[in-house]
DNA sequence: ATCACTATGTAAGCAGTGTCAACACTGTGT
DNA sequence: ACACAGTGTTGACACTGCTTACATAGTGAT
């Protein structure tokens, strides 16, 4: 998936394995079976043997943050790519960055659920992970000061506008997606529109009085 | 812990072994040993034999329900005596009923992290976590229509409110406990005062023009 | 004191996982 | 041709967990 969607070049006997293993953790991921999602599995699921994969994993929890790198690089491109027809409306954008939050949750199910595993939340020992995550959450950083730049959110504390920005799209994804948030009436089949709606009501008004 | 903090009435050998299972799988949990978090782990913990827990609990997950819903039972009990003293300041009210969310992830990590599983989140087959969870979440519910009653609140869908303020102090509280929001320049060990500012920031500006 | 019952322990079997060493195959460079 | 590094397989081992059957000990009622 580091290169195109299409199956990356064969090499040697089976053709890519690091990446065919992504495919399978994603795939179990996206099946809810994150809990029993170990080398072992992974390997069976790819139709190899279970001691193949150490030779490009050290670990399950190595797979993982290979894959949560990767999933934050996806989630950074899909912003920016939806942001760019929004050039110069910066709220827009600001409001858009919060729908995408949602909306890579739903488009990647896989990627979400093991960008959210507990064992991934420490980045450190992980520099590229690390380092797409940060870089993923700078879309949200930026969109903020182009709109305190032009007056169009309030002049509060960019940070805890960022933290309050950042913990809605956050919650409301896990919410959607643990299927808690039905019972307030929502279609959990619809994120974007529910995310719209929401972070409508969240930007709207943070806007500054006008 | 269903009863007072004081252990229960000791019964038979153990004295109690239920509540001592639970408050072993509670402290694991703590401890962040969620994903280790076995029966056998748990007995082992408690100081009693693998099988003993079987008697009590038919698996892992109805261990992990019953304290769930003890957690949702705690945290609904702690909001209503912190929203006591608030009576008739329906938007200060609602304001506490969202601290009050985050704090109680930052007093009760353990169970915080139980009720934040994913084989937690579908309550379907466990009626009493089911109950523990609805009821837990009709405070906030409650606490909107008051204040849409009293004009403080904007006259949006309250379901939409609901959600937008729901999902911010979710977020919040896993952001917070997963240590993402350090980046921010947060500071972690004062969840409160964090949890203060960001959601005085979103309900202000919820907050009817008036 | 006895008896039915509940709570717990003990032991054993089965399954899944991580890890390692030995081995075989494949492409590459010389 | 040939050595070699990279890749994957096989088989074995230790460990841990789940589950069940059976044994044992404490409890309360009669």
């Amino acid at each position: 998936m580091t290169s195109p969607e299409t199956v990356s070049k064969p090499a040697y006997h089976h053709g890519n394995l690091p990446d065919a293993l992504c495919r399978a953790a994603v795939e179990l991921a996206r099946e809810g079976k994150l809990g029993s999602l170990s080398l072992r599995a992974v390997a069976r699921h790819a139709g190899v043997s279970a001691a193949a994969p150490y030779r490009h994993f050290a670990s399950r929890e190595a797979l993982l943050a290979t894959i949560a790198a990767e999933g934050y690089r996806m989630r950074t491109t899909a912003t920016h790519a939806a942001l760019l027809p929004l050039e110069g409306q910066y709220l827009e954008q600001f409001l858009e960055a919060g729908v995408q939050y949602v909306v890579f949750a739903h488009k990647h199910p896989g990627h979400y659920a093991i960008m959210s595993a507990p064992e991934i939340a420490d980045t450190s020992g992980y520099p590229d992970l690390h380092e797409a995550s940060v870089e993923s959450s700078l879309v949200l950083m930026q969109s903020i000061r182009n709109c305190q730049a032009k007056g169009l959110l309030a002049e509060a504390d960019a940070h805890e506008i960022a933290a309050a920005a950042w913990s809605s799209v956050h919650g409301l994804t896990a919410l959607i997606r643990s299927g808690q948030l039905a019972t307030l009436g929502f279609d959990l089949e619809a994120p974007e529109a529910v995310a719209r709606r929401v972070t409508r009501i969240l930007v709207s008004n943070l806007a500054a009085p006008a």
